[in-house]
DNA sequence: GCAAGGTC
C-alpha cells in the first residue's frame, strides 16, 4: 500500500485549493463529522524523493484549534484578587466547536507516515501549525512533522512547496504563546479590577464590563488625544503678504513662501519694502513633465481607510462585505498586508476576465490592448496572501448595494494598478518682490490614465499661467495684507485611526475593525456625524467613561519614573520588539512572559495603589449624568 | 461578565 501523508491547512478553501493543485483536479471529497466547513480531500501525489508516490489526505482546521484559560477555581470574578491573575495556573484546550476538527486530525494521523502543515507563512499560521502537530502527535506519536512554505495558492508554486517542504518554525509559534498568555493574563487583571473598582463609584457604570485590553486601550488612547487637542485648541491670529497680477485677461495669485508669521508689525514692514521695490523680478521659471502615480496594490488596511472614505461604509461592515465576496469567489483573500504582486500571477488574465462589465469592460480591454503597465510594488509582504484583486467577474445585479460598492471599488483599484500613471504639465514661477519671495503653479492635466478607471482620485488642471519670463520685471496689479486664523483640528476620523493603529503596530488587518467596534460597544467612544449630505463625515468622539479612563490613568503614573500610561501605545509596542526578539532567537518564551508580566504587574501595583484617580476621574465626567 | 488572534 502506498504511504500515507495528512496534509492540514488553516482554513478549507485553502485545503480545496491544494488539494486541487497536487491532485491536477480530480480527488475525493468526504464530509467530516460534526463540522459542515472542514472536508477531507482525498488523492494521489508524487512528492518525489525519499516519500514517491503518496495517497493525501487534505484537510484543514478554521482558524486556531485551541484557546488558553484560567483553571477553573480562577474563573469567577470573587475567587481570587484580580493581581493573582497574572500568577494563576492556565490550560491550553481545544475550543468545545472545535473538537471534530481536532478528531478528525488525530484519527487522520493514525494511519499516515508525516503530517504536511500548510497553514499560512506568518506567524499565528506558525502557531496554528504547532495546534496542529500537538493533535496529530496525540493520535500517532511518530508521525513525521514537514512544513510546506507557500505565499499564495497558484499551481506551480504549491506544488513546488509540496516538494520542498521545510520545518516549522518553533520561534515563531513560541512567540505567538507568549502572546496569547500576555494578552488573557494582562486583559482579565485589569478588567476585573477596574470593573469591580468602578463599578461602585457611579450608578452610570453599575452593570458595566469596564475592559481593558492591549490593543482596545491605545486605540481608545487614540481617540481622546484628538478629542483633548480640539478642546483645547486656542485659535491663533496670522497675517500674511498675497501679491496679484492680472495680465492676458488672467489673474495670477502669488503666493508668499514665509506663509504666514503672528506678527502684524513684521508684516507690515516687510510689505512696506516690497511696495517701495515696486518692481518685482521673476526668478524661476519651470516647466516640467508632471506625473500622478497610479495606486500600490490593494492591502487590508489601505482597504478600510480608502473604504470608509470614499464608500460611506465603516471598516467592520468593509470587513464583513469584503468576505463575503471572497467566499464566493468573487475576490481574493481579504486580508493581506501585501502590495506587491507576485511575478507568477497572470495579471493580464485577471484583467480580460472584465470584459463583460458595462462600467469598466472596454476600460479593461484597452489595458489588454496595449495600455497595460505591470504595476507597482510596495514595501510589504506578508509572505502568506497576494494584495487584494478580483478573481473573477459578477454581474451586479447578483450583489447587494454594499457587496457591489466593495466589489467595484476593489476592481478599478486593481484595473488602476494595471494602468499607466496619469501624466501632466506643471509650471512653477518664482519672483522676488523686495526681500521677499513669491510663487505660484499651473497644472495641466494631459493623459489621466488610471485616473479614467479609478474615479476616487482627483487630479485636474488649475486654471492656465499666462507667459513669464526668466528675468523680466513688472509691477504687481496689487500687493497687501491678508489676515487669517489656525482652525482647530477636526475630531478623529476612521481612516486616521486606523492609519494610526497600522502605524503604531495596534491590533492586525484582520482585528483593527474589531478593536474600533470593540471601544464603541463597551461605550468609550461614540459617533458624531459633520457636516451633511454627501460630503458628511464620520467622527470619533470620545464618551465621558471613555475621557475619564485615559485621565485618570494617565493621573495613575503621572509623576512616576519608568511607568508609562496604559492608553499609550508604548507598551504594546514593547512586547511586540520582545516578540520579535523570540522569533530571531535572541530570547526565550518564559524570559519574554516574565519581562511583559513584571513590566505591566508595576502598572497594575500603581493602579492598585492610585485607585483613587481613577475613581475621582469617573465622578467628575459621570457624575452629572447620574443626577439627572 | 475579562484579551487578542485565527476563521465561518
Amino acid at each position: 500500500m502506498a504511504r500515507k501523508i495528512l496534509c492540514v491547512a488553516e482554513k478549507p478553501a485553502i485545503a480545496r485549493a491544494v488539494a486541487t493543485h497536487l491532485s491536477g483536479g480530480s480527488f475525493h471529497t468526504r464530509e467530516i463529522r460534526g463540522n459542515k466547513y472542514v472536508k477531507n480531500y482525498e488523492f494521489d501525489f508524487n512528492f518525489g524523493g525519499a516519500w514517491g508516490n503518496c495517497s493525501v489526505t487534505m484537510t484543514s482546521v478554521v482558524g486556531h484549534l485551541t484557546g488558553l484559560d484560567f483553571d477553573p477555581q480562577y474563573k469567577g470574578w470573587q475567587s481570587c484578587p484580580p493581581g493573582a491573575l497574572f500568577e494563576a495556573p492556565v490550560q491550553e484546550t481545544v475550543d468545545k466547536d472545535k473538537l471534530p476538527i481536532a478528531n478528525n486530525i488525530r484519527d487522520q494521523a493514525k494511519y499516515s507516515k508525516a503530517l504536511f502543515i500548510w497553514t499560512d507563512c506568518d506567524r499565528e499560521g506558525e502557531h496554528i501549525g504547532s495546534e496542529v502537530r500537538n493533535q496529530a502527535k496525540a493520535g500517532n506519536a511518530r508521525i513525521e512533522v514537514k512544513r510546506a512554505k507557500f505565499s499564495n495558492t497558484e499551481s506551480a508554486h504549491v506544488r513546488r512547496a509540496a516538494l520542498e517542504p521545510v520545518n516549522l518554525d518553533e520561534y515563531q509559534a513560541s512567540a505567538v504563546a507568549a502572546r496569547i498568555e500576555l494578552d488573557l493574563r494582562i486583559g482579565a487583571a485589569f478588567t476585573r479590577l477596574q470593573t469591580l473598582q468602578l463599578q461602585t463609584v457611579v450608578a452610570a457604570l453599575k452593570e458595566k464590563v469596564i475592559s481593558y485590553g492591549s490593543c482596545q486601550f491605545p486605540t481608545l488612547g487614540f481617540v481622546v488625544d484628538r478629542y483633548l487637542r480640539v478642546k483645547n485648541f486656542k485659535p491663533e491670529t496670522f497675517w500674511g503678504i498675497k501679491v496679484i497680477l492680472s495680465r492676458e485677461g488672467k489673474k495670477v495669485n502669488f503666493l508668499w513662501k514665509r506663509v504666514h508669521l503672528f506678527d502684524r508689525a513684521v508684516v507690515t514692514m516687510m510689505l512696506e519694502r516690497c511696495l517701495v521695490a515696486k518692481q518685482a523680478k521673476v526668478i524661476k521659471v519651470n516647466q516640467k513633465p508632471t506625473s500622478k502615480w497610479r495606486p500600490l496594490p490593494l492591502t487590508t488596511v489601505d482597504l478600510q481607510m480608502m473604504g470608509s472614505r470614499f464608500l460611506r461604509l465603516d471598516s467592520q461592515t468593509i470587513m464583513k462585505v469584503a468576505e463575503a465576496l471572497y467566499t464566493k469567489g468573487f475576490i481574493s483573500y481579504p486580508r493581506t498586508e501585501t502590495d506587491q504582486f507576485d511575478k507568477a500571477i497572470d495579471l493580464k488574465k485577471l484583467v480580460e476576465k472584465q470584459y463583460p462589465d458595462d462600467s469598466w469592460g472596454q476600460y479593461a480591454r484597452e489595458l489588454i490592448d496595449g495600455k497595460f503597465r505591470t504595476p507597482r510594488s510596495g514595501r510589504h509582504n506578508d509572505k502568506a496572501h497576494p494584495p487584494i484583486h478580483p478573481v473573477s467577474w459578477v454581474s451586479p445585479n447578483q450583489l447587494n448595494a454594499n457587496e457591489k460598492k466593495v466589489y467595484e471599488f476593489v476592481v478599478r483599484r486593481f484595473l488602476a494598478c494595471c494602468s499607466d500613471d496619469a501624466k501632466g504639465q506643471s509650471t512653477e514661477i518664482e519672483i522676488q518682490y523686495g526681500d521677499e519671495s513669491f510663487h505660484t503653479n499651473g497644472l495641466i492635466v494631459l493623459e489621466k490614465n488610471y485616473l479614467d478607471v479609478y474615479v476616487y482620485d482627483k487630479w485636474e488642471s488649475s486654471q492656465q499661467l499666462p507667459n513669464f519670463e526668466r528675468g523680466e520685471l513688472f509691477e504687481p496689479t496689487e500687493a497687501n495684507i491678508f489676515e487669517g486664523k489656525t482652525t482647530a483640528p477636526n475630531y478623529l476620523t476612521e481612516p486616521e485611526l486606523i492609519g494610526l493603529m497600522d502605524a503604531n503596530g495596534i491590533g492586525t488587518d484582520a482585528t483593527m475593525a474589531e478593536h474600533i467596534a470593540k471601544i464603541k460597544e463597551r461605550e468609550y467612544v461614540a459617533i458624531h456625524q459633520r457636516g451633511g449630505g454627501r460630503s458628511s463625515v464620520q467622527e470619533f468622539i470620545p464618551t465621558r467613561l471613555g475621557v475619564a479612563l485615559v485621565e485618570g490613568y494617565d493621573n495613575v503614573v503621572e509623576g512616576l519614573p519608568n511607568s508609562v500610561s496604559l492608553s499609550k501605545p508604548f507598551l504594546r509596542k514593547e512586547m511586540e520588539l520582545r516578540m520579535l526578539e523570540i522569533c530571531s532567537g535572541t530570547k526565550s518564551r518564559q524570559e519574554v512572559v516574565q519581562q511583559s508580566l513584571d513590566m505591566y504587574r508595576e502598572v497594575f501595583i500603581h493602579t492598585q495603589r492610585r485607585i483613587n484617580m481613577l475613581k475621582t476621574a469617573c465622578r467628575k465626567y459621570l457624575v452629572e449624568e447620574t443626577e439627572s
